[in-house]
DNA sequence: ATGAAAGCGCTAACAA
DNA sequence: TTGTTAGCGCTTTCAT
């Protein structure tokens, strides 16, 4: 009802969530009066304005995001899209969080539904079910489609299609895989293999360019029995490196298109008793803060997920705020040397 | 493209969000038909249905999370609130989203904007904003203020409160903290110092209790001088672990009550030209995938972060299915011993 | 200064 | 089998 016996007391609040209606009602004012004071709209008297005020901190109310998303065009929140919350994920999303902390905007990180069928497309779904309602713009990780002609303003991180029409933060993912075959290279090995990436995305490609790129500096031939795909995954990962390093005149250093799946080739190589780097020597890609603790710490290639997510805020704070952004912003991946690499075994 | 100068984008545009009535339009049927095909309602013809999905697949129409949550009661989305994307959030976040893929549900981690006047109490605020419309039930990390009374099931973890209400998973900082301590005493440090976690949480209170417990049962005094408080922030223990490190009769090892304020003691220690462990041992507390990687390897205390995580995300499942769900689930806490510790230098 | 009413995109009764 | 209608909670004209 509208007056609590106990007003320095949490009031018996109506079941569920407290409706701007039920603010109205207790302050004995109408929904459009109560909507002006909660948006500081003018032609309120003080003195209403003041008993509402009191209504809503009695009762707690907060406007609801859904309804007044649905009315206004803006938001406020932009919108981080992804396929899940994994460690290329979630570091993204720490620099994204540190830059954006203070500059007006809320974030929300989505991740649809995964399953069999919208494996493929999940991003244009979700950018479909929030955009032009619920988010002002989005970054999208890891975007597998083109999202050419998006109703808002859009920053791809890592994208599979080059630009696709939106705008891009990646790193150097060519000359990152170059770095990486050519410590390889450096350190004696002749025969090393490549677990691709998956073969849907740009980086996959790039990764394998930049191998291929520092083998034929070195005057290796390239031998295509040495290339497997791995798909990004551990689990993926685990068959082919199997074959690889049970063939004959195996490799002596595997370099894996990520982390993830060079956590998969070294798992598999201690299944085989070989020990790591004496036996195998392997190179990972992206440097999730796994690759530093693992067994051995992983030697791997950097990208600079903080400082990528970071730009890419950046840009589409840029864009909401209607002033121009770069279109593509390429950030360098640099090489980490850690434990799991040293000279190839004397055979 | 040209028109930047206005920032107004009212009008409806051709080209933007495709509406459930255009799809209705284009179909030449009524917009309750077309929300009826993409529902899977019964009573529609088959041509009819044809002929819609035909259209939607054209418009690449996606129903708006938004407006249809505003009508529904369910959205299938359950909501992480959290306060930002620090590292305790994203390795938690990994967690419920491992134990979340392939249920049904869609995952939305919402940062509301952080200023200091809703730095208490976003968690409330978050909750009225989003539950009841867009959320079916939240897990909420770290939260400050007791949840009592709200519209949606809810899981807390790691809560200031006890159990204010709420179903709440954490893990057991009392025993943690008496490891931490512990493991120093047996080192053999007599002076040891305590940096304390944000002092209106509940789990700052437990971590400092643990430390008490600990040096009670070793027989040494407890000395409130060799206590200050850190805030679990690296930047808010610069001040205090400068006076502590700097007092006559120093201590010789300190246990942070979290491994953000153990790196900020680490940093105070190398600017007055402290080596650690050798002058001075450091212990923290939840290892984060940095204290791994941190230089010298962080010794701390882990809490199982992303099995905390899975196991909220169980419980709020079986919650919105109806059924009864362990009020409170507390995980055991282990000491990781790395690079950080050693005897107390010979003085 | 205030409130009635329209409508954002959608779903669910109910009619036709 | 279809369309009409009435809201979900909110903001915003436009009257009063």
């Amino acid at each position: 009802m509208s007056t609590d016996a106990h007003p320095s007391r949490l009031p018996a609040r109506p079941v569920g969530r407290v409706t701007i209606t039920d603010v109205a009602r207790a302050a004995g004012v109408s929904v459009a009066t109560v909507s002006k004071v909660v948006n500081g709209r003018y032609g309120v008297a003080t003195a209403t304005a003041q008993r509402v005020l009191e209504v809503i901190a009695d009762l707690g109310y907060e406007t609801s995001l859904v309804a007044s998303s649905l009315r206004r065009g803006r938001t406020d929140v932009v919108g981080i899209l992804l396929a899940g919350f994994d460690p290329f994920a979630t570091e993204l999303l720490k620099g994204i969080s540190a830059e954006a902390v203070g500059k007006g905007y809320e974030l929300l990180a989505y991740s649809g539904a995964i399953s069999d069928d919208n494996a493929v497309g999940w991003e244009r779904r979700s950018l479909s079910r929030l955009g032009g309602t619920l988010i002002d713009g989005a970054i999208i990780l890891t975007p597998t489609v083109s999202l050419a002609g998006t109703s808002v303003p859009v920053i791809s991180v890592d994208p599979h299609t080059g630009s696709g029409g939106s705008h891009v933060v990646d790193s150097d993912n060519v000359e990152g895989a170059r770095a990486a075959t050519r410590h390889l290279i450096e350190l004696g090995h002749r025969r090393i293999a490549h677990i691709r990436g998956r073969t849907d995305l740009e980086s996959a490609h790039r990764r394998e360019q930049g191998y291929r790129l520092s083998l034929a500096e070195a005057g290796i031939p390239f031998d295509p029995d040495l290339v497997r795909d791995g798909g990004y995954r551990a689990a993926w990962t685990t068959e082919p490196a199997r074959e690889l390093l049970t063939m004959p005149d195996r490799p002596t250093a595997v370099f894996a298109a990520n982390d993830l799946s060079a956590f998969g080739v070294i798992e598999v190589a201690h299944e085989l008793g070989m020990r790591v780097p004496h036996d195998l020597s392997v190179v990972g890609f992206d440097d999730i803060p796994e690759a530093a603790s693992a067994s051995p710490r992983l030697t791997t290639i950097a990208q600079p997920l903080q400082a990528m997510g970071a730009r890419a805020v950046t840009m589409l704070f840029a864009l909401l705020d209607g002033q121009e952004a770069e279109t593509h912003v390429r950030l360098p991946a640099r090489l980490v040397v850690r434990k799991s690499t040293s000279p190839p075994p004397v055979l």
